[in-house]
DNA sequence: TCCGTTCGATACAGAAATGTATCCGATACA
DNA sequence: TGTATCGGATACATTTCTGTATCGAACGGA
């Protein structure tokens, strides 16, 4: 995206080559890591040359970043669409069981989110974006714990409700680094559903 | 280590180069991350000519390995021997503790280690290397929990002993997650405590 | 101290990636 | 349909990285 300043009118077909830019990026990455790709690569995954880049991104990271929002937002709506269903109050074990079912899904994006946790690790404005799109996700969780309240106690020790929030995110994340290695996503789901129930409910309710 | 088969004699100056390459690796890992490093960058970072790296690995990924090992093999120690303070019986609170101090201490070792964790996510024989080193660190936390029955009765949720070796090992890695990004370890220090002990021990054990 | 071996520096050739300047076909709009 | 603008291809110059071959200095054992 390099001119600014003046408006320029965009057509139809530079906007199809972007997304098919960042299409073949998303395959690109997930099969080698970011950092281990180059330009030319994507282009010819892609089917354009490197002029049609340059004329799109300024840089691969730029492409990057793009491309993480990009999935990130759509990643995001999907959860709190299972976490939207309930009516005024929420179910606890089914919000888990809808939201699991959500979001161990695709490999693929795990290795590209990987990648670009260690990105934003190291450029202190990335991370920033990062945490502010964690602190969102993390209020919607605790919105809807809140709501909550009466059927299930939460356990004392995490604290508030923003601390359990904060327990479902990290049990997330472990899960998540596990299934990167195993590759077992129906074991990674079970298993997440497993964490959640654990730090959710009271110890004494292990109903069913 | 290109020779093999021939036992060649190996020089005293040989091991303090191949040190301090691996050192100087590290401190270049964990500022740009592994795949936007060269050959060149290490080597100047350690004082060395291009020919003394080739005459000790054969690739950065050699390289990369041996690091990893190196130092996670010390990380494994130094948490078995915060493990092994008590007597035979195990004191779970206090083991929480120490273990949380020795683990969550370098930055750096948290994005190389990030960095080594997706590269073996994209090659399934690093992989396998890496979930034997996990299930052996989990071992030795299941070994101690077992200690622990008399004490402290784990919450049912989570199955068996080794289902909640399994979910110490989540909570850290969830914890390292979010670290990476705010890298506020004395947060996360006092997170991780609170989360190991909500999975530990029972909901109604709230004690202190 | 001497000598065979080993280690690492240097120089070189080739490959790969980057960024830019230019040109022509595609596209929107009148 | 004509035309001004836009988008992407192509070609090129430059930089960066890699790997190897060779050589002299350092090393360790006698």
């Amino acid at each position: 995206m390099a001119v600014e300043g003046t408006t320029r009118r965009v057509t139809r077909r530079r906007v199809r080559t972007r997304a098919n830019l960042l299409d073949a990026a998303f395959e690109v990455f997930a099969a080698k890591g970011f950092g281990r790709v180059s330009i030319e690569e994507i282009c010819e995954a892609a089917g354009y040359s490197r002029g049609a880049f340059y004329s799109n991104f300024d840089s691969l990271d730029e492409l990057f970043f793009a491309l993480y929002r990009q999935r990130a937002d759509l990643i995001a709506e999907q959860v709190s669409g299972a976490l939207a269903v309930d009516g005024p109050d929420l179910d606890v074990p089914a919000a888990v069981d809808r939201v699991t079912e959500v979001l161990l899904l695709d490999h693929d994006w795990l290795l590209v989110k990987t990648d670009f946790l260690v990105h934003a690790a190291r450029d202190p404005a990335v991370a920033q974006t990062l945490l502010e799109h964690r602190a969102r996700l993390r209020g919607a969780i605790a919105d809807r714990l809140a709501r909550a309240r009466g059927h299930t106690a939460l356990p004392a020790v995490l604290g508030d409700i923003d601390g359990a929030a904060h327990a479902v995110v990290a049990a997330y994340d472990g899960v998540t680094t596990q299934l990167l290695l195993d590759k077992d996503v129906e074991h990674a789901r079970g298993w997440l559903k497993q964490l959640l129930t654990a730090l959710l409910t009271d110890g004494s309710d292990t109903t069913e």
